[in-house]
RNA sequence: CAUGCUGCGUAUUCUGUCGCCGGUCUUGUUAAAGACGGGAGGAAAGUCGGGGCAACACAGGGCACCAUACUUCCCAACAGGAAGGUUCUAAAGCUGGUAGAAACAGACAGUGCCACAGAAAAUAACCGUCACGAGUACUGCGUGAUAAGGGUGAAAACGUGGGGUAAGAGCCCACGGCAGGCUGUGGUGACACAGUUUGCGGGCAAACCUUAUGGGUUGAAAGGCCAAAUAUACCGGAAAGCUGUUGUUGACAACAGCAGAGAACGGCCCGUUCUUUUCCGGGGGGUAGGCCGAUUGAGCCAUGUAGUGAUACAUGGCCUGGAUAAAUGACAGAAAGCCGGUAAACAAUGUUUUCCGGACACAGAACCCCGCUUACGCGCAGCCCGGCAC
RNA sequence: CGGGGUGUAGCGCAGUCCGGUUAGCGCACCUGGUUUGGGACCAGGGGGUCGAUGGUUCGAAUCCAUUCACCCCGA
């Protein structure tokens, strides 16, 4: 249960940039550091270059989705910003970006073990 | 029927599951939870005009700069809108109507420019025509007059006819064209019509410019309020030292000695004041951050009245996004419309029906309005061009 | 949110203010020469919707309006 928890400062996620491991693919960029926090927080990055707002706005709230399906997989205590790439290249449907978040969050080594 | 343009309308709907952001109420110390009810657009876009709002500035006048430019009206205001005038275009000889377009003040206030071609591109004599003169008597030369004719050019010096002349010319006359002034009539006005008079050597002001009118500057990251951590102005209180040796990276500790920090007032002492260091308490400004600004407004809907119309007025009803790494969504399934394909009927490239397929146009409020411009799916109506059938 | 700039040949730039000859320059490319061959050098040549649309004008890369893309600055 709970609410999703947002990074809102620039400064965290200037921390997170500069002090976070990261794993890309063609779709997205995950980068997670610790935080020493009950709680996971996440903060989503989109370019200008993505497309016009509309389209930014669709591929953060697919972003957003995603997340929510594999909220309760992912270990406590993480901060995780995931940055949007440029579209064209991809399916943007929310199975995909669901199929591809889930596999840079096993990567990157935050989802419990069974 | 299809394309394009113009105008008007519209901007998918329903069900299920899971979510997001405000509001009101209840519970709760807080965090939060529950109930109820709400949650993107015609352009929310571009940020091109104009305002509201806010801070600062401001005696008066001029220059500079910027914007605007037919008339009247509407509007809070505008480069917006409505109605009208003029000119041009469709359009062909004229007239009338129709539709569309117009950055439609000024080129006898000044300066400047007009490539190439052409004799000449602006107060035009190259050829030609005419007169006179000289002589070498010629397809020639010189002086002067002359815009009737001359292959050009985007543009060539009012048109036609007649008179006139050495030859010519609005030089004169008739008819016509254009421009300005004056008078009269109609109109609020732009202007139109009629009369009269003066005059006819271009164009470009989206060249400089002139005239008239308007413009204070900066923008919500404006502006106002609250206010961590750290450092600290200032205020109050308390304490105070120096030297040497030993240990120690150092802070510091122990021992011994001197003395009661330093400066000023003063001959000296006491005393007073100031300074320096540390601690405690208070406290101003200000940073991170938060709150207000900020969602009731030139508001929307309906009806009536006035007006050709934009619009105004009256009455009644309604409250309708308020986020800030930024809510208004995701998935699944139906239905309507549309698009593409498919088969049949009918006169058609179409219509109607059957079946199949389709991540359904442009696009996301960011202080708020009124406009403009641009993007765009579908439906209806009108028009231009084109095609097909009867 | 506010302000400013750029767009011209494959690349980098002039020309735009003040409209008019065939829109130039360097590198690159092609052909020929030179050399045993290559480079360098010499001579010649090709290559442009001047970002797009519309307007003003006799005439637009240039002037005006709208629009697209990119870049920079302030906070």
């Amino acid at each position: 249960m709970g609410r999703i928890h947002r990074l809102k400062k620039n400064v965290e996620f200037q921390r997170i940039y500069r002090k976070g491991s990261y794993i890309a693919t063609k779709a997205l960029v995950a980068y997670v550091k610790p935080n020493n926090l009950k709680e996971t927080r996440i903060g989503i990055t989109v370019s200008k270059k993505y497309g016009k707002s509309v389209k930014r706005n669709r591929i953060r709230r697919l972003i957003i989705e995603s997340y929510r399906l594999l909220k309760d997989k992912v270990k406590p205590g993480y901060d995780i910003v995931f940055v949007a790439r440029k579209p064209d290249t991809y399916d943007t449907r929310l199975y995909n970006i669901h199929a591809m978040m889930s596999y840079i969050l096993d990567k990157l080594n935050v989802l419990k073990r069974d």
